[in-house]
DNA sequence: TCTATTTCTGTACGGTGTTCAGTGATGCCA
DNA sequence: TGGCATCACTGAACACCGTACAGAAATAGA
């Protein structure tokens, strides 16, 4: 791990992890499509094409992004074994929503690049050993722990898609307004039932809606741990 | 409903619905990056800019794309009352599944703008309808509705940030032996679990996974309709 | 000291979404 | 019937984008 400063060649401007750094205030600042080359290496003050000697393509860059974000948050609640299962799967799955909103357009870069970095890796590992905890078998709580990640990305990937990603990040009882006024308009002699629940439809982009639904995929895994 | 042909002007050249029928062509030959503008027009046969006739920017021709494609998928099913109400859900999200994986690159799409087009209030409708049938409570219907949508999408869109968005699609065989390869060099002595659970988390990204996640959601829904 | 290697720059190519000022065709109204 | 407001589309341009290629300067090891 000691390699430092063996190779020919002058000293290194920048860090791989600068560009990360700067890549991030671009996305909170302009959302991903603020996210580019030419304005990472403007603002580390370097040429553009300079960023390519850390990083083969844009992609590789904004894996490296995605996986600093999944770092971001703090997975340490999962091994915390004094604390229940169901506890501290929902303190983490709350705390990963919250710190990929705060960067908005985090979810399309999310769902853009394959999500298989370090950091991932080892949230991978953590709730395995906490869905072990939970009773269930080896394969199962695999299974498990993809599924919730399905779930919660898909709840933050959702939810991002409605916000303006150029402007910053509404509130969520703002944004829970204007779904509000969207539904509002909802035909009742065509879609009678969307209408009657144009109330709970305008709150699916809140925080009771993404534990509601998280809540009912830990009760399916209970139920396979007791065995019915 | 009858308001053809009677404003000013010379005739229209093309339609909205052709510019969406030539974006998905484009979509399944070269994945989301190919969907352009101009090359849209180039196709159709017209200037760029002519396109701004029919949509007012970028943002909401994809919005006509991703309703189109959700529209594609058969969700008659959802209605049909003398099959089980969890048999009509799992065909109805398989059959989405596999109209959107269908297109690579879709999932980018539908992560990227609202859903929010008459086919995708159509389908919440139908959603809202079987669950009512399922004995949920109107509120916990429309939770529920919502809660299934994230998991489907969820679940395509991780899929789909795997694929080559420039090449055909392979097979779910093709890519679970990709990532098999992937996952076989997990080092073992930092994530033991993971490496135990190698070739389930190959699996992720195939049928039985989906399923298996979809089935622990409805299960959490009967607990909840038979009030435990 | 020489040489291989590395980092960064200048320049360029082919693409992108979008705007603006025309140009001609059309239906409506006087 | 003539005029006119309105619309669909074109040509040209702007400001970007990712990235390839060639070269210059700097450094480490021989």
């Amino acid at each position: 791990m000691g390699d430092e400063k063996r190779r020919p060649g002058p000293e290194r401007a920048f860090t791989d992890a600068q560009v990360v750094t700067v890549a991030l205030e671009l996305l909170d600042e302009g959302g991903a499509e603020a996210v580019s080359i030419r304005r990472i290496a403007a603002r580390i003050g370097v040429a553009p094409n300079a960023i390519y000697t850390y990083f083969p393509d844009k992609a590789a860059l904004l894996r490296a992004v995605v996986d600093r974000l999944i770092g971001e948050s703090d997975t340490a609640v999962l091994g915390r074994a004094e604390t229940a299962w169901r506890d501290r799967l929902r303190t983490v799955a709350l705390d990963i929503r919250g710190a990929l909103l705060a960067h908005p357009g985090s979810a399309a870069l999310l769902m853009g690049s394959p999500i298989d970095g370090p950091n991932s890796l080892a949230l991978g590992e953590a709730m395995l050993g906490l869905l072990a905890d939970a009773g269930l078998a080896p394969d199962d709580a695999a299974r498990a722990s993809y599924a919730i990640i399905v779930y919660v990305l898909g709840a933050i990937a959702l939810e991002a898609a409605e916000v303006d990603q150029t402007a910053a990040v509404p509130s969520e009882e703002e944004r829970i307004t204007e779904r509000r006024a969207t539904f509002a308009a909802v035909p009742a002699e065509h879609f009678p039932l969307s209408a009657a629940s144009a109330e709970v439809m305008a709150r699916y982009i809140g925080t009771e809606q993404f534990t509601w639904g998280l809540d009912r995929l830990l009760d399916g895994f209970e139920r396979l741990a007791l065995g019915r």
